[in-house]
RNA sequence: GCUCCCUUCGUCUAGCGGUCCAGGACGCCGCCCUCUCAAGGCGGAAACACGAGUUCGAUUCUCGUAGGGAGCGCCA
């Protein structure tokens, strides 16, 4: 295949909305290739569409690549900076007959689009101008390429194997138009041959240009690169992945609070598959990965999957790197991470019980803030009158406490238990409950080591109150016969 | 309509003619561990779309059928 000549892959989006996460995948598995082979990922941005196309689209998209770290050798370059070399490329088909001059008007063409579908066929150009005998001096005329007219155009695609189109059923398609600007399927040839693209991996939505491309790129007298042609990804439904499945934007994840090794995990595995590893670092990725593996059918994307791929990194990440994160996301809940522990502790307690960082921050809020509001349920059931008795001796044991770390609270906690005759889960819970304002936390000696001595007695107290108002009212409410 | 592509548990996938009454993972259910929640361990339910061939033998090869998808612009 790619004798030994290096290999040079691009990834080419259209500015028109913000990076999708099938785009991503895309981006990635050029990238790894690239990686994988010692080679090269080039990015391009294929803004020829000034309808569409926004700065704001392309600040998108560089934001969404660099947070995944999908980094490019070259680029980006803008395909509006190439026009006059595409121009240029398309006058040279013109001057050597490889091109002709289109005079048809839009109604033209679309009556004859009209009729090919009213006869049951495909809808396409019939060349009509192509012997160069209708010119008309009031219509500016397009530049029309001159499909070969027999014969068949073989792609032996990496991914889905030998594919064979007849040349028969391929049209003359515009590679300039009347206004002299160059259409898609031909900057994308005169940029992946100007660029010496070895491997053009892309969506399968591309499939049926890659024959005209490829004789595009025999008219311009350059050997076609290899393609492989990645199979799209569903939603949970089976359709199109889109907004209505949940989050299609790339950065809308970090917000939500992914890691982006393990959103590059998922996306990898989706699609292709490594024997039985399910979690791979970036290095391991690049290590295993090659385009023999990918698969040829759709895929589904699984957010539950996500989550789970998600919370294994999050296990694994550097400290540093969850520290950082953590504070991000408590300032955007706004939480001061300044007003409580050392975030490094709170991330060694809460990483191997978060699925996403967001969701790591909302179980540290009780540590950065006060409690709003206890959880009604796990008050109701932890907070109850039998409780009033351990939460006065926890009071009374954790008060006298000098050295506030995790062995020593056990200890005291164990005492309690011991002392007052109950099972430890008796004693615990209430205390979990009064503390953090919730059922469920990380192991009690390490939760109050997070909430802090004085953190931690005054909710005791609170908690006392508030079992004290209950009993009072459960009194009121039995008194009325 | 035409061209092209796809089809193994709900989902991601392993399987490249016999090792498959089909393996792993997520999810689900149960058990264990256990101060809660997780993490972890163990176990369970759950799939080769259908029909013909080829072959001693098909999940694996070929062809049909059905279902799904993509494309058919002077959009990208």
């Amino acid at each position: 295949m790619s004798h030994g000549s290096p290999v040079r892959t691009r990834f080419a989006p259209s500015p028109t909305g913000y990076l999708h996460i099938g785009s991503v995948r895309t981006a990635l598995y050029a990238w790894l290739y690239a990686r994988h082979h010692g080679g090269t990922y080039i990015l391009r941005i294929e803004d020829t569409d000034r309808e569409r196309s926004t700065q704001a689209a392309v600040d998108a998209i560089l934001e969404g690549l660099a947070w995944v770290g999908l980094d490019a050798d070259e680029g980006p370059f803008y395909q509006t900076q190439r026009l006059e070399r595409h121009r240029e490329a398309a006058h040279r088909l013109l001057a050597e007959g490889k091109a002709y001059r289109c005079y048809c008007t839009r109604e033209e063409l679309e009556a004859m689009r009209a009729e090919a579908l009213a006869k049951g066929q495909k809808p396409r150009y019939d060349g009509r101008c192509r012997a160069g005998d209708r010119v008309r001096p009031d219509v500016a005329p397009a530049l029309r390429f001159k499909n070969p007219l027999d014969g068949e155009v073989v792609v032996d695609d990496l991914v889905k194997g030998r594919i064979v189109f007849a040349n028969a059923e391929l049209d003359d398609l515009v590679i300039l138009r009347s206004d002299g600007t160059p259409t898609y399927n031909f900057s994308v040839v005169v940029d992946d041959a100007d660029m010496r693209i070895t491997h053009v991996i892309r969506g399968d939505d591309h499939v049926n240009n890659t024959p005209r491309q490829i004789n595009l790129f025999r008219a311009l007298d350059v050997e076609p690169p290899a393609y492989a042609h990645l199979p799209m990804i569903h939603g949970p439904d089976g359709t199109k992945l889109s907004k209505r499945h949940g989050a299609v934007n790339i950065l809308e994840y970090r917000e939500m609070g992914f890691l982006p090794q393990a959103l590059l995990n998922y996306l990898a595995r989706l699609g292709w598959s490594h024997g039985d590893q399910e979690i791979f670092s970036v290095d391991e990725l690049i290590e295993h990965f090659d385009l023999d593996r990918v698969s040829r059918s759709a895929a589904s994307f699984d957010p539950k999957k996500l989550l789970w791929v998600n919370q294994q990194h999050i296990m694994r990440a550097p400290e540093q790197q969850l520290v950082a994160l953590l504070a991000e996301q408590l300032e955007r809940q706004g939480v001061d991470p300044a007003n409580g522990p050392p975030l490094a502790l709170t991330v060694a307690a809460l990483r191997e019980r978060s699925q996403t960082m967001r969701e790591m921050a909302e179980q540290a809020h009780c540590y950065y803030q006060e409690i709003e509001q206890l959880d009604p349920k796990a008050a109701r059931t932890h907070l109850t009158p039998a409780a009033h008795g351990v939460l006065a001796a926890l009071a009374d044991a954790l008060g006298g406490l000098d050295d506030w770390s995790e062995a020593p609270i056990e200890q005291a906690v164990h005492g309690v238990a011991e002392r007052l005759g109950l099972k430890l889960g008796k004693v615990a819970q209430p205390l979990r409950v009064a503390v953090t304002g919730r059922a469920a936390s990380p192991p009690i000696g390490i939760t109050l080591v997070l909430a802090g001595k004085e953190r931690t007695l005054r909710r005791i107290a609170r908690a006392l109150e508030w079992v004290e108002r209950a009993a009072r009212e459960a009194g009121t409410a039995g008194s009325q016969p």
